[in-house]
RNA sequence: UGGGGUGUCGCCAAGUGGCAAGGCAGCGGGUUUUGAUCCCGCCAUUCGCAGGUUCGAAUCCUGCCACCCCAGCCA
């Protein structure tokens, strides 16, 4: 599982620019707007830019890109940070607010101005645009271009002080109208808002666009690498010109790679909003949603998170990561980690006709690790086993329990079916079975083997609870691709079963514990709803099954 | 038909002129008190296509093709 030699182009650019240059080390930077839930696309963000400053022994900030108040608040602020933290990741200092440098990004305007290299523009957003031209015509000058640097002071700092309504005007750079780059037509710097902002409250009626803030931001932070998604490619030209003509304390270098596209998974906020508000998830947080609290409810380790960013590699491809990948992940990390126990999802009933006394046994709670102990389960006449591990009759392929035929229950004894009952519609209601003397630990003595081993919980003391199923949330490997993602919702992502029954060693279970139930996958305690006396477990994901898939 | 990008195995992805890593998926086989894990083996004479340069090209050159991004006072 390890990947840290595995190269990319930002290590070996970052490598390059580290390599005899003055800039001593790497300062890197994750840089989210406060106005949504963090999703495996940040998860992918944060692990580049956090591991990038870990490999080459600089740091990483957490910087909050809050220059919008209409779209942003409180609850993304600390929910960002919560995630961040639960993914693994500790920024270096204190959290970092765009917002607490608008006065410097103020005089920076100021300073554009005063050096013909922004002017107040009063066209309407609708004749800005046509001002702005196309793709493939160039665009006009504005009309308000060429007031002078004690005009534009003038007006500028009319607008700071709120002397005009939204809307009637904004800062723009004087860069180039016929450009054949769209953003450097004159690019907006300042817009006009009345609106409360989460962190300086009312203190601002104007604030700085994406474009005028974010390579300042960084410049002020020192941030030497400036990872953002390729989209922002075209906007390089903009940062850069804005670090060029303004006296900053540094020079942060913008990198663009393709953002974590992943199967069977919608990351946009539309989309996502859209399933939270149609009420086919139950939430944000839901274990089906890609949300990092999603995830972390669903029973994701952040580790296995991590790892799946990094395995993924980092290009500058556009490409649709298969979410098998993830899922291999997750059961990798767990398989090492979850202890065992049992569980019957779908219980029938089963009778040691030769089993006098209760006993109580010690199994191991893991098979490959000693260190994780065991604990005790106990065996009773009257036991509870999967109904899918019983038939009357089978071939020979069947491994599981069959009338005169042997299987051994996990960590006990070797067992034969004798006989079973069945109710008005025949359907098996009851299976008996004798142990084979001598076989707990052994093979039987005479040498009829068992055919397979299958799981089981005491009826009598046996902790019933609900077991939520999860499955994938879309039917489709691309839902993104349609328009509407509830056309394309599997409707079998979730099946609750309130017929499990548990081992007794599982009622003790703390939320967010996670344990394998053998034979059947990983399930976690639910962070919010489980309790001792009414377990509650989401299934994380299945065991790899590569039998019922033969069995098709 | 403006500008900026990207094309290496079903899905990701290394590779930076010297003879195509790795992971996921898949397929065989072995071990196994989880049909899990683990272990072994197989899985690109070929790098979007066509030319060219070179002793030698996925890597250099030329031309084509396909796909993605950009016309928010969003980020």
């Amino acid at each position: 599982m390890s990947t840290e030699s595995r190269s990319n182009f930002l290590k070996t650019q970052i490598q390059a620019d580290l390599d005899g240059q003055v800039m001593g080390q790497l300062v890197t930077r994750f840089p989210p707007e406060p106005n949504g839930y963090l999703h495996l696309g940040h998860a992918k963000s944060i692990t580049v830019n956090f591991e990038l400053a870990k490999q080459f022994g600089g740091r990483c900030h957490l910087r909050f890109d809050d220059t919008n108040p209409e779209k942003e608040s409180q609850v993304f602020i600390e929910a960002i940070q919560d995630d961040v933290r639960w993914l693994g990741y500790e920024w270096h200092g204190e959290v970092r607010f765009a917002s607490s440098y608008f006065q410097q990004l103020y005089d920076w305007a100021l300073h554009l101005i005063d050096h013909g290299l922004a002017y107040v523009c009063d066209l309407s957003a609708e004749e800005a645009r046509e001002y702005r031209g196309s793709l493939t015509e160039a665009g006009r000058d504005s009309p308000y271009r060429t007031r002078s640097p004690e005009e534009n002071r003038q007006l500028f700092t009319g607008m700071r002080a709120g002397e005009f309504p939204e809307g009637s005007r904004v800062l723009r750079a004087k860069i180039d109208m016929a450009s054949p780059n769209i953003n450097l037509r004159d690019p907006i710097l300042y817009r006009i808002r009345n609106a409360h902002h989460h962190q300086t409250g009312g203190d601002w009626p104007i604030y700085p666009t994406y474009d005028y803030a974010h390579g300042q931001e960084d410049a002020i932070e020192g941030v030497t690498h400036s990872i953002c998604t390729l989209e922002f490619e075209d906007h390089r030209p903009l940062y850069d010109w804005f670090i060029e003509h303004l006296p900053v304390p540094s020079r942060p270098r913008q990198i663009e790679f393709a953002r974590l596209n992943t199967s069977y998974t919608v990351t946009s906020k539309r989309k996502l909003k859209q399933l939270v508000d149609s009420g086919a998830v139950s939430g944000w947080d839901d274990p089906r949603m890609p949300t990092l609290a999603g995830l972390r409810r669903r029973g994701y380790p952040p580790a296995a998170i991590r790892h799946f960013c990094e395995e993924v590699g980092t290009s500058r491809s556009d490409s649709v990561v298969d979410v098998a990948m993830l899922e291999s992940s997750v059961r990798n990390h767990l398989n090492e980690s979850a202890p065992r126990a049992m569980a019957v999802l779908n219980p029938l009933a089963l009778t040691l006709t030769n089993l006098s006394q209760p006993e109580t046994l010690s199994v191991a709670n893991h098979p490959g690790n000693e260190a994780m102990g065991t604990r005790e389960v106990p065996l009773t006449p009257e036991l509870l086993i999967d109904a899918d591990d019983f038939r009357e009759e089978a071939n020979k392929k069947y491994k599981r329990l069959v009338i005169g035929k042997r299987v051994r229950l996990r960590g006990a004894y070797v067992i034969e079916a004798e006989r079973c009952d069945h109710n008005a519609s025949g359907e098996v209601v009851r299976v008996y079975a004798r142990i084979i003397e001598g076989t707990l630990g052994e093979d039987p003595a005479d040498g009829i083997k068992a055919k397979g081993v299958i799981h089981w919980v005491s009826a009598s003391s046996g902790v019933p609870a609900e077991v939520r199923r999860y499955d994938r949330l879309f039917s489709d490997p691309n839902p993104g691709k349609s328009d509407d993602v509830l056309a394309v919702l599997n409707p079998d992502s979730l099946r609750v079963i309130d017929t499990a029954v548990l081992e007794p060693s599982l009622a003790h279970a703390q939320p967010e514990q996670v344990f394998q139930f053998e034979r059947e996958g990983y399930f976690i305690a639910d962070r919010f709803d489980h309790s001792g006396g009414k377990p509650v477990f989401n299934m994380t994901i299945g065991l790899r099954d590569t039998w019922s898939a033969v069995n098709a």
